[in-house]
DNA sequence: AAAAACGACAACCGCCGACAC
DNA sequence: GGTGTCGGCGGTTGTCGTTTT
């Protein structure tokens, strides 16, 4: 995670600049600009949160909200850990879900969505009193023992990719802790929670585009290696989609991403 | 129709640990 | 060992579309 913990991972060359790589370099800048006026670390959050080409975009599917319930009593605010348990999914992403649309579920049905435990009197009238929606107040709460029941629980796992073993971890720590919750009896399955599909800004634009930019840049940069006789100057640094590696152009840059250079 | 309130989610901020020098 | 730089991470804020008044 150092300095250049990247270049070790990928091989990459350290010290002192070649010639051929000044001529890379300032051909790169020739021909793009010194473009974004951004820092690389904002490059490369909008990479990872968003065009990646592996990301998941969408709802969030049941099983997805249940292994992230699941996840959270067992890690917490651990986003990145319980990302990984999602593939195609940025622990951003699954941040915001749990925030906007999760914690206020839980509680909605009378669960701590910090403690995962049955909120207390107190806190189950105010947050009566907070709600609008009459139609989940009536909705039975009730105390429930496991909350990963074993088999939707799996195949919940499964279907996401998640680790089993993790799962099974967790709920074999669960199974004999009293007074946890059955979300999958708790949470209203039928809706369509419509997370990620709505507003937005900048997402919609990057739904639609964000493959064909992808097919995009990595035409223009084949196109320029036959046009130049030149590698593409991060080609070699950026893993590729493709196993071409003049196309090794968009997957995850881990460091040596300055927008400067863009 | 306009303004206000709300909701969703992208982006930013600041801290921390790891590493190079 | 000290310092600087960087990436990873979680919390928070900002932005913009939608809904309500």
């Amino acid at each position: 995670m150092g300095r250049h913990s990247c270049c070790l991972k990928q091989k990459l060359r350290k010290g002192l600049w070649s010639p051929e790589e000044d001529e890379k370099l300032f051909n790169h800048i020739i021909r793009f600009g010194v473009g974004l006026q951004r820092c690389g670390k904002s490059c490369r959050l909008r990479w990872i949160n968003y065009l990646r080409p592996d990301l998941k975009r969408g709802s969030f599917s049941q099983e997805e909200e249940d292994l992230i319930i699941g996840l959270h009593e067992v890690l917490g605010n651990r986003w990145s850990q319980i990302a990984a348990q999602l593939p195609g999914r940025t622990d951003n992403e699954i941040k915001n879900f749990w925030n906007s649309c999760l914690k206020k579920k839980l509680r909605q049905r009378g669960i701590d969505p910090t403690t995962h435990k049955p909120l207390n009197e107190n806190e189950r009238e105010q947050e009566k009193l907070n709600s609008d929606n009459s139609v989940h107040e009536n909705l039975p709460i009730k105390p429930i023992f496991d909350p990963f029941p074993t088999l939707e629980f799996q195949a919940s796992a499964e279907q996401t990719g998640a680790n089993i073993i993790l799962y099974d971890q967790f709920h074999s720590s669960f199974i004999s802790a009293p007074g946890f919750c059955e979300y999958s009896n708790l949470m209203d399955v039928s809706g369509n929670y419509s997370y990620g599909s709505s507003s937005s800004n900048t997402s919609n634009w990057n739904c639609n585009i964000r493959s064909d930019m992808n097919n995009l840049v990595c035409n223009e940069a084949l196109n320029w290696k036959s046009e130049s006789k030149l590698e593409p100057i991060v080609g070699t640094q950026w893993p590729s989609l493709s196993q071409d590696p003049s196309v090794a152009c968009f997957d995850v840059p881990r460091g040596e991403f300055d927008a400067d250079f863009l």
